[in-house]
RNA sequence: GGCGCGUUGGUCAAGCGGCUAAGACACCGCCCUUUCACGGCGGUAACACGGGUUCGAUUCCCGUACGCGUCACCA
């Protein structure tokens, strides 16, 4: 076998140094589930707050298991979330190309230059023998039967075609790898496979494939899921194997949900119809708060910031401490995403709170004569999330046909009687309304309620179910009259009158 | 089963040998009030268990239990 050395040399002299590189590096065989979005913006954060570079990088050395969109959902899953990427297959990069299959012929070559160092070797055994192994002990690891080929051997079958794997040689002794949030871990090597590190089809596995690229690709910082942490010792071994610089691992628990059904704690899963990030935009949820929420899911902000817990992307980026990673798995709960959207839809400007629900409203709310602004301006504190809306503003278009119990309000001191005798008041009054504002409206009816010595709910209270037909509604009657119009405003007061009248 | 990791209220979590064990969601109560919200105030609720180490353990060590992960030519 003979090794363009000068090939290696080039490919180490593109590495750039002294900066921080991250890498999400997602595989297309799914949607993005809140797990992965969330080591996203973990990795993503890592970068940001040390001013390094962020990359994305597609791992579709699987071919089995390619999804077609998966890919667009993960760029618009990650744009939309504000996760930009400074090298990637879609804007190139120094160290290029950053699709695993668009490198295939390199992961072979360092395989090779394994096998020439002795820390790897060709594999001819059947899926048969191997099978037969499995059977006798199911838990037992390769017994290595091609390590002890000839060279000659190996020319032979290479010659013959006979097809291969390529396995990693694990030496005896013990590993010990330090890992960012769980600190040192030492294995026994005798616990270690001689796993596969290129497969039959030429294809390298994800785990030579990630630590190849990882090193190529100048990574400082490998962050990812706490499942690779038990594959983490012989990703270690590869590195040192090759003499490479042992990058910083992060490895991060998994985000759990409990199920709806039985309440136990599970992994989140599409299966079982757990959201994915795209789901909880339609669900009505604003991705900053999304974003928000998931990153706090197994990290916490520590010293001076430690009570905050609303932060843009931004703030998260100089905040993000490597450190304030939880070691233990957490649970996604939607009531208290749910929190954090209203928080967001709140405290929003509210010209961009009326952009966002615009929409919304004019599901609902199809006369153009009704202001949708004024209507997002009384939703803006009531709904904690966008699809809450339409259901909130449908008496707009059309009066609910109500019934007359919803006169009676013990609180505000109203019955049929009353209310009877409120809008028989109040309806002169408004229709002798010089203008139609909201100031008026109120000054009016507030000064008809002292007048007639009730308090300002008794009036208010029929004139609001008149108005609305509804018990409950997005703002009191005052906001809700001017929305209508005088013209409306009265003719639904004058029904009022009658349904009470009639009964 | 082997190996690894984890375990603070229902949930997210702070804590990194000495605290009345933070805060947030949810829940309950009160206030505000033209319904409902928003907002304000207050309340219920936790260190898995057993041994050590120590003057003193939520914090350090060892077991036990429970949970999770992993043992693929998948990532």
């Amino acid at each position: 076998m003979n090794l363009d050395l000068d090939w290696f040399e080039q490919m180490e002299r593109r590495i750039p140094k002294g900066e921080v590189r991250t890498r999400f590096a997602p595989s297309p065989t799914g949607y993005m589930h809140v797990g992965n979005l969330r080591t996203a913006l973990y990795t993503y954060l890592i970068a940001r707050h040390a001013g390094g570079k962020f990359l994305l990088r597609i791992e579709d050395t699987d071919q089995g298991r390619l999804v077609a969109d998966a890919v667009d959902i993960i760029y618009s899953t990650m744009r939309r979330c504000g996760l930009d990427w400074d090298e990637g297959p879609d804007v190139g990069g120094p160290v290029g190309p950053y699709v695993q299959t668009e490198r295939r012929d390199l992961y072979g070559k360092y395989a090779e230059l394994l096998i020439e160092k002795g820390h790897a070797y060709r594999c001819f055994c059947t899926e048969a023998r191997l099978e037969a192994l499995h059977r006798e002990d199911p838990n037992a690891k390769y017994d290595r039967h091609c390590l002890s080929l000839s060279p000659e051997e190996v020319k032979a079958k290479l010659d013959a075609g006979e097809p291969y794997v390529i396995r990693q040689k694990i030496p005896a002794g013990s590993t010990t790898f330090h890992d960012a949030v769980y600190g040192d871990i030492t294995v026994d090597n005798s616990e270690l496979d001689d796993q596969v590190l290129i497969k039959s089809d030429g294809l390298p596995t994800y785990n030579f494939a990630n630590v190849v690229d990882d090193h190529l690709m100048g990574i400082t910082h490998v962050v990812r899921g706490s499942e690779y942490l038990s594959s983490a010792p012989k990703y270690n071994l590869l590195y040192e194997a090759f003499g490479w610089e042992v990058p910083t691992y992060v490895h991060c628990a998994s985000v759990m949900i409990a199920d709806p059904e039985t309440g136990a704690v599970r992994k989140m899963s599409k299966r079982k119809g757990d959201p994915s990030y795209e789901d909880l935009l339609a669900m009505g949820y604003y991705s900053p708060a999304v974003v928000n929420y998931v990153t706090l899911l197994g990290w916490s902000p520590r010293g001076e910031i430690a009570e905050q817990e609303f932060f843009t992307l931004d703030e998260l980026a100089r905040v993000f401490d490597i450190g304030g990673i939880s070691k233990s798995p957490s649970a996604f709960d939607l009531e208290k995403l749910t929190y954090f959207n209203a928080h967001y839809l709140r405290s929003m400007d509210p010209g961009q709170f009326a952009q966002l629900a615009l929409p919304y409203i004019r599901q609902s709310v199809q006369n153009p004569a009704y202001d949708a602004n004024a209507i997002a301006a009384l939703l803006q504190a009531r709904c904690e999330k966008l699809t809450d809306i339409p259901e909130k503003v449908d008496f707009f278009d059309a009066l609910p046909d109500y019934g007359v119990d919803l006169y009676t309000n013990k609180k505000s001191k109203t019955n049929s009687e009353v209310s009877l005798a409120m809008l028989e008041a109040a309806l002169p009054v408004l229709e002798a309304l010089p203008g139609w504002t909201a100031e008026g409206i109120h000054d009016a009816l507030i000064a008809l309620a002292e007048k007639l010595g009730v308090k300002n709910a008794t009036l208010m209270w029929p004139v609001r179910i008149a108005a609305a037909g509804k018990a409950v509604t997005p703002g009191g009657a005052v906001e809700l009259c001017h929305i209508l119009g005088r013209e409306e405003t009265l003719r639904r007061l004058a029904l009022g009158v009658a349904m009470l009248k009639a009964q």
